[in-house]
DNA sequence: TTTGCAAACTAACAATCGTTAGTTAGTACA
DNA sequence: TGTACTAACTAACGATTGTTAGTTTGCAAA
């Protein structure tokens, strides 16, 4: 692991723990072993670390409705699918999806209204997705965007609380989070 | 309206908006219309403004929960009773909601710890209902605390879009998301 | 052996933060 | 009228912040 991706790690690890304006570059200099000037040598700023972290995720994101939209034929089937990406990405690096989701609001305005626009963007694929579902008869008739934030935030939640070294693989983890928003807590 | 008062309104609009570290006393003086150190007169310290919304929250959504367990009977009515009193909460104060969801984190240790007991005590009689409906033969065998989480993570999205301008009351929120969390998206 | 570069260092700057001290103006009440 | 209190003010403190400037060290290539 290089400087730099030392740096970007620990820098999410301290984030996660304290959020962005917990993290100050003296102490992340600390908890790597150098003063806090040195960390210029090897990233431009302080905002530049949460930048990285909220673009890449976001685009991994993108990249997964895309697919999903490209290949699978039937709503509910494309639902699944995006739930098991969507956990996929979410575990793939549990502290950068935890400031992605707390810290995105310190971007700086023009990076935020850019953001902002990105996950808008996920959103309406998303709601298509249900919309599509609605009009094959597959689902119940609610408000799409109701229904897709209600949906995120479900997803969402596993940043909480998911532990890798838990039971759970993140392939169970979506398989039950699919259950619930698909079929809900009722039996009938 | 007292200058107190003001204060925290102020105080609450400002954090909804930029954080808890956004919130300068400056600011906030500024916004009111005195100067800094005159915010003194009325409160006792920045932090203070934090803590007074996270437990006035806190409480306000354990009683919630009491009464729920102690008036209604059958899990799915229980549900359905605690998903309205949690969205009457919310939807009482978004700007106070919304600092409860993201700003708690920025509570000083001690604070913190106490807060956070709460609301794992809160989770924890959630659970209860939601075990209760299983052994009533009402809801699926899920696990009850990925249900749980999952579910007030569902309920929490509210402060996110809700607008008391729009179309819906906060108790036909509760009604969809009622629906929601126990029907599902699923028609059958 | 010399040169060049990467990556660390020390020192410090300018800005901003929450907060305190000390003071002043206005007002209600004796 | 005199007194006490509320709520504002100005000035400033001490700490912390992200960051820059300038320098030093070690190593690899020429």
């Amino acid at each position: 692991m290089t400087r730099k991706e030392e740096i970007r790690h620990k820098a999410l690890e301290i984030m996660k723990k304290h959020g962005f304006n917990g993290l100050t570059m003296r102490l992340l200099a600390k908890e790597i072993g150098i003063e806090a000037p040195s960390i210029y040598n090897h990233i431009a700023s302080k905002d530049e670390l949460l930048e990285i972290v909220c673009f890449d995720l976001a685009s991994r994101f993108e990249s997964a409705v895309l697919e999903v939209n490209d290949i699978y034929f039937n709503a509910p089937e494309k639902l699944f699918m995006l739930v098991k990406l969507h956990i996929e990405i979410l575990c793939d690096d549990l502290n950068a999806s935890s400031v992605f989701m707390h810290d995105w609001r310190y971007l700086k305005d023009l990076k935020k209204k850019v953001f902002i626009q990105q996950r808008n963007n996920y959103e309406l694929q998303i709601r298509e997705i249900i919309r599509l579902g609605i009009e094959e008869g597959f689902f119940n008739e609610v408000d799409t965007r109701f229904a897709t934030i209600t949906l995120l935030s479900s997803l969402n939640s596993v940043v909480e609380w998911y532990k890798p070294s838990g039971a759970l693989s993140p392939e169970q983890v979506a398989v039950q989070l699919n259950q619930f928003v698909q079929t809900g807590l009722r039996k009938h």
